[in-house]
Formats: C-alpha cells, sequence, structure tokens
DNA sequence: TTGAAAGCGCTAACAC
DNA sequence: GTGTTAGCGCTTTCAA
C-alpha cells in the first residue's frame, strides 16, 4: 500500500489521520491507492499506540428489556456520534456473570457503563479500579472517578401515591423489584412520606418481568388493595393481563399503576398510569459522563406522572366483595 | 509485573496462556504476582499479534427494538460463552449508517452480522470483501463466505391467509413494512398462493413500528377489508389501539393478525393471532453460521402460526357498514 | 524449563 | 514536506 503510492508508512499515516502537513500531490497518491486497495489502518495496532480503544462497553441484566435496550441505544449513538464503539455484554441477571464481564470488558474499553449493576459493593470497587471510567446506572458508589445516573424513583413512587390517594385509595399493594435491586430500594424510600400520611403499603414479593407480575397478583388480591403498583410496566401488563383473566375489571375493581413508561403502556387496554422516565435520555446522560470532568458525580433523572385509565377512584366494597 | 515474580515476560505469558511447559513452582510465583497487582494482558496488543480480536460485530437497524435486542441478546450469550466479545452498532434505519458502521466495524471484528440490512447489494458485496466472516439475518447474498439465517416469512404470510380464509374472510389488508426491505419482499411472496386461491389483498404502505400501525388504519380501512395482516406485531399493536380508538371491536367487526410473536403479543386485548418466530433462536443460529465451514450457506427458520382471540369470523356485513 | 529478541501494524519524534 | 526509526505490550521463535 505505502509502497503502491511510492510514500513511506509514516505519510500514508499523516494522510489518513489528517491535519498533518502534506503536499496536496502526495495526499492525493495516498487517497487514491487507498482507495485502491480498500486500505484501512489496523484499529488494534492504532489502539496499541494511543491507548485507547475509542470503545465504550454496556453491561446490563437483559439485553431482551426493553429498558436496557433503549438505554444501550441511546448510549450508542451518542457513542457513534463521537467515533466510539460500543461493546455490549448481557449477565443473564447474574451477579457473578456481571462481575466477569464488567472485569473483562473494563481492560478493553475507554469507559464502562453497569445498568442497574447487582453486584455486591467491594465487587464494584474492584471494577471501579479496573475501569478507566466508570458509569452506573441506578447505583452509586462513594468512589472518586465513578459517577452515576440515577432515576428519582422515590419521587415517582410518591407522586404515584399522591394520584391514588387523591383518588381515594387507602390500601396500596406494592409489587417489588428483584431482590438486591438498587433501585427498588429507591422506590421504597418513596413510599415512606405516603406511608406517615396514613396510607397503607402492602409489599409483594414479585420481580421485574411480565411473567413475574402474572404470578404475583392472587398473592397481592389476598390482601384486599384496591390498587397495585408495579415494580414496572412489564410487571404492570403482567398483572393486567391476569386480572382479565381473573374477571376483574381496571381500573372499575381495582387501579393498576407502572413505572417506567415502556413504549407499549400507551396502548395497553387500559392505558397504563405510570410513571415516564426517558430512558435513551438516560443512555445520553452515561455518555456524557464519561467526559473527563464532570462537575457532580450523580446525574438525577426526574421522571413525570402520565395517568391513563388504569387508575381511578376505588369501588365502594373491597373487589370481589 | 515480570520483574515482581523475578522471571521474563515470556514466562508470564507462557502462564498465563496455559498449555506451555512452565515449572510448577514458577507458575505459582506468576499466579500470585498477577493476582497481587492483578494483571490482565493488553487485549489490543493481543489482539495485533494474533490478529484476531475474539469480537463479532452486530449492526441492527434499531436497537430499542425488541425483535433485534433479542438477536442480539442471543447472539451475544452465545458469543460469550465462547469467550467472544459483542461490537453493536443502531443504524437508526439510515442505510447509509449502516454500510458505514459495518465497513467499520468489520475491521476491528473476526465475524459481522448484519440484521436485515438495508443496504444495496454492491455495498453489501463491498462490506463482504471487507469483513473476515459475514452473516446475514433476513436477507440473502451469492458470494462465498457469505451465509445467511432467514425467516421463512412468506410460509408465515401463507398460513395467516389460510388460517383466515378457513374463518370465511375473503378482503384482507396487508399492512406493508420499510421500502426496500428484504423481509417485506418474503412476506409478499407468501400471498401469491392465496391470490390465486381467490383471496384478495390489498396493499398498504406503513412500516415497522408501533406508529406506522396507528397511522396507517385510517387508510387500510377505505378498502373496507374484513382482516388486517400487519408487518409486525408492533404494527399490529398499534392498529389495535387505534381501532379501540375508532370504536371498532377487534375481532367482531375486523381480524388483526401479526407476525413473530412479540413479547407482549400474548398480552395484548384481544391476544394477538401471529407467525411465531424464536428470536433468540436466530440469534444462536447466527452465532453458528461463524464456524468455519457451515454445511449450507442459508439457514431457514420456520415459525408456527399462534391464534388468539384477534382472529375470528367476519361480520355478516363490511365493518361501520 | 527459561530468557533474549524479533516483530505484529501503526504513529510520534526526530532527522533531513 | 517527507523518510527513518523507535516502541506501544504482547507471544513466539530460537538459544541456552
Amino acid at each position: 500500500m505505502a509502497r503502491l503510492a511510492e510514500v513511506s508508512t509514516a505519510t500514508v499515516s499523516r494522510v489518513l489521520s489528517g491535519g498533518k502537513p502534506v503536499s496536496p500531490e502526495v495526499t492525493e497518491r495516498v487517497r487514491a491507492a487507498a482507495n485502491d486497495v480498500g486500505y484501512r489502518p489496523n484499529p488494534a495496532a492504532q489502539t496499541l499506540l494511543r491507548g485507547s480503544s475509542r470503545t465504550v462497553g454496556v453491561v446490563v441484566p437483559d439485553l431482551g428489556n426493553p429498558y436496557f435496550a433503549e438505554i444501550l441505544k441511546g448510549l450508542a449513538a451518542e457513542a457513534a456520534a463521537e467515533k466510539h464503539h460500543t461493546l455490549v455484554a448481557g449477565t443473564e441477571e447474574d451477579p457473578e456473570q456481571e462481575y466477569r464481564s464488567a472485569i473483562e470488558l473494563a481492560r478493553w474499553v475507554d469507559g464502562l457503563l453497569l445498568c442497574a449493576p447487582r453486584m455486591s459493593t467491594p465487587r464494584l470497587r474492584e471494577v471501579a479500579e479496573a475501569a478507566r471510567r466508570l458509569v452506573l446506572i441506578n447505583r452509586v458508589l462513594r468512589h472518586h472517578a465513578v459517577g452515576s445516573v440515577v432515576v428519582d424513583y422515590h419521587l415517582g413512587v410518591r407522586a404515584l401515591c399522591e394520584h391514588l390517594a387523591a383518588l381515594g385509595h387507602k390500601r396500596i399493594a406494592y409489587l417489588q423489584g428483584p431482590t438486591a435491586a438498587w433501585s427498588d430500594q429507591q422506590r421504597q424510600r418513596g413510599f415512606r412520606s405516603p406511608e406517615a400520611s396514613g396510607l397503607t403499603i402492602i409489599r409483594v414479593p414479585c420481580g421485574s418481568t411480565l411473567a413475574d407480575g402474572r404470578e404475583a397478583v392472587e398473592e397481592a388480591l389476598t390482601y384486599k388493595p384496591t390498587a397495585i403498583i408495579c415494580f414496572n410496566d412489564h410487571v404492570a401488563v403482567g398483572v393486567l393481563s391476569r386480572l382479565r383473566e381473573l374477571g376483574l375489571s381496571v381500573p372499575h375493581d381495582l387501579s393498576v399503576a407502572g413505572i417506567d413508561n415502556a413504549p407499549m403502556s400507551a396502548h395497553t387496554d387500559p392505558g397504563l398510569t405510570t410513571y415516564a422516565v426517558s430512558t435513551v435520555e438516560v443512555g445520553r446522560q452515561a455518555w456524557s459522563r464519561f467526559a473527563p470532568k464532570p462537575s457532580t458525580a450523580t446525574t438525577h433523572i426526574r421522571g413525570e406522572l402520565i395517568t391513563r385509565a388504569s387508575t381511578a377512584p376505588p369501588p365502594h366494597k373491597s373487589p370481589r366483595g
């Protein structure tokens, strides 16, 4: 390639990287030759030399979950716009695999993004040491050079509670997320003030998927709540579907609310009341956190209450009364 | 690190790669030192030397689309199981960006997977030349060393048609996918035999998203079909939602069917009749196509008809008659 | 069994 | 404005 254009390899490099002084005539000759052979510099060699791969890594519990898929989308788009690649790893919700993927990717990438990591704090700290830059979604870690993007779920839960209380609800079931999910604890915080105001919150173990929601419904009903708040919209869709099977009408017999405003939540029947969070925005913010000196360690993302048809005043008697 | 264990770098390498003759005593010393310092070899250097990055690339039109997200999930899981990393790029449905991403990634990765590529055949061929291995999803290319995994959508469409015909439908609207989508042409092929048998198919321009589905409904209705087949389940959910707004009842006034069996399709109201395709399986097959010498160039994936409540016999009069 | 040295492909530093 | 050279961090000869 260099000899095809009859120049040194250094000149080729100068032309292709740009910004270096090269005569127009030579520039042309090199461009032509490169084009001819379809020459592109070896990225591994470039990486080795410059000490940066222009790559960010993303580790998510479940690549199939639209919530994380959209965060990934937001991040990948931002990264691509600044000529960076994106490495991904799904962890199948397994903290062990999450840790291994993170440690492994850390060595490759300029910046690492961990979405809702479930691993222990000491391990997280290990990852922080291994990574050049680390950003966390929906978790925080006291450590220099680790940034976070967290959704203020406690505000969302509180808003949902206030909305339901205003409608007249007094007994609300909360379908909990995965144990050890930091973001579930965030949500739980949001119940403090409503509980202090006299609202009864019944916590029901659940999870984060549609199937989890379906399965948790019957237990939740044994507590005779007039409304159900779900860990996320996925769960809520599962709940809606199961309630329909059980012959209960939403919102007539029971109100249901989700969190996240998943793409489909506007199109369920009835439409789902939820706390809307822009996942793509989360991804974007995560990217901006890779910048050298962010002013604060944690970016808070605030959502907004979206009321749709799935919430209404409670029936006069308890459902199935 | 090497001097910490008082050995040469060559010995360190031998211990860490394994399989080379090293005395147990030295092995132990190196292991300890590596563990101490948290040493991990520089992947760029390894890549440069061995000429392989142990990485596969995936290019998808939309990372936020669950269909592609799940293919990515399937592939990433398989890749990780064999110690490979996964690079992703979303193209925002833009053929130009798709081409650039593909060419760019090709240089990095050992194998490249293009999902439903929209780029022109000549460009696709260029990518094929640039990539070490290339696999296509839902598109084929006559080229040595290019494999494909295609879903037999024509079978799906035919099955859907036969199902609807058996219910008594005679006029069916088809909401088309994105122009230039190879997989839409596949679907169109599926109408040949039903049309020959006397079924009327009305093609309505649409797209691949929920919003596209919503918007296409009114035009579709002007043709007074008794059933609508949608490019995919996303579109179908949009259609369902819009029909509800218009006060039309599914399946009483109109039958609706989708393609793909998206996760939510079992939980819409009414449940969606669809042609089910295992996306994760597609991802897995794609990975297996990266093997050195696959026996055939194209893997066909066959789905199955799933009938749910969204399809039923047509009303006696045309809807809104 | 171990060490020394070459070289993977590239770019920055230094000549000219 | 251009060529020559050193060296990024690793693994793999080749010697010892």
